[in-house]
DNA sequence: GCGGGGTTGGCAGCTTGTTGCCGTTCCCGG
DNA sequence: CCGGGAACGGCAACAAGCTGCCAACCCCGC
């Protein structure tokens, strides 16, 4: 069943396409020809995130025609001064509407409100996508992106918010990764305990983190440490 | 300075190349020849764990001639039984005497005790490593290298200690990753609590971790999440 | 100078996490 | 059956983490 061309063929209208290459080979004419693109990624160098920009600055040099293009990243991702400036170029050079939410995302693009593109686990061997163009799925998943469109926040909005606590991430996230305890990376960092851990509150939601072990995957999946 | 050639020199003994392709490139014909070979890895991926088994295969093929190969990998990396089977695969196909530690390791390869490769920091681009021949930095970084080894443990003998955690490892390491409390995780594995809280400690000894944050980065690092 | 707003840091109460202790249970070998 | 060893799970003591409270301080505008 196609196993040595990348691609399986699972029903009429869910396609599992084996490696982003492949993906690409397969749908790249839709997003030249999409007016309407949203997109959910879990990280900035992902191939959801970024595929192609060449193929978006295209569609900005075209945004006169009506098209949308929005993208939803890790609120996580601001921490980073360098992953926060990419985005603002992204958002500036592509034309496209940027918001950033704590909530773990899925990875999900959809494709003028019909076609939708699910990233699979990316644990094992080249990652699978699904393909769907079922109605019933691709408005289900659909919603879910709106609802989460509609709780996140603009780009520019949470950068202003947390360009502060950004100065000082690095430093907190590296003390937290060695394992420091509170007491001693407060004083290593000259702050009172109870600002330290302010801090440590205020990175955390950022990565909407609920422990401090979610908070550590969640840092090293976003290349924070 | 040769910014453009992927190679940057910065003394006599000590060469900056950047990206793996380029350190292949200068060093094969010291892998081919080496006679022994000490390597510090810190995953089962990176180009210092794994460059070109077909030339250890080669290697493994010649060890009537007194080649030696020892390779230190993270102890966590045999909580993943898929990592724990590829390490005794490349211990028995390639001869290479492996041992594991539960300490942070740098990535670091060391070859006939005379010439030094340094990974460099994964962050930023086109990975950089170091190539150092001078005596008194090879010395040090050799004889760190053999304080090391000496405090690791045998792969079987770890292998066979960490058998039973190494079920339920994913389980519990799935669980923590989604911030659910111990008292919750504990009742969702049909354990008690303290029990519960043992398998935790026993991860965390396992990824050298002192801290949950430090364990959800080193479990996140080595691909166990 | 005064008032308002924001931040800091110590304190305290509470929750969560860490680990020793010990009784109970199970398994295995003699 | 008995004894020994290992694992489990409840309990408890303690440490670490979480967060509200509030006084003190700083900065800014009027």
């Amino acid at each position: 069943m196609g196993a040595g061309d990348g691609l399986t063929q699972v029903s009429g209208s869910i396609t599992i396409v084996r490696g982003e290459e492949e993906l690409y080979r397969r749908t790249a004419h839709l997003f030249a020809a999409a007016t309407d693109l949203a997109c959910a990624a879990a990280g900035l160098a992902s191939w959801v995130a970024d595929h192609r920009s060449e193929e978006f600055a295209d569609a900005a040099a075209a945004r006169r025609g009506g098209k949308r293009i929005r993208k939803l990243y890790p609120a996580g991702l601001l921490l980073d001064s360098v992953a926060a400036r990419e985005l603002a170029r992204r958002r500036d050079e592509i034309g496209a509407e940027i918001r950033v939410t704590p909530d773990e995302i899925n990875e999900t693009i959809i494709i003028d409100r019909r076609l939708v593109i699910l990233a699979g686990d990316r644990r094992s061997g080249p990652r699978g996508y699904s393909v769907i163009t079922r109605p019933e799925v691709v408005q289900g998943v659909l919603s879910l992106f709106e609802t989460a469109w509609r709780s996140a926040t603009d780009l520019a909005v949470y950068n202003a918010r947390v360009a502060e606590i950004r100065q000082i991430a690095p430093a907190v996230l590296d003390l937290l990764s060695q394992g420091v305890k509170d007491e001693t990376a407060a004083r290593r960092l000259g702050l009172g305990l109870r600002t330290y851990r302010r801090r440590v509150a205020e990175l955390m939601a950022a990565l909407g983190a609920e422990s401090r072990f979610q908070a550590g995957v969640r840092a090293r999946e976003l290349g924070l440490v």
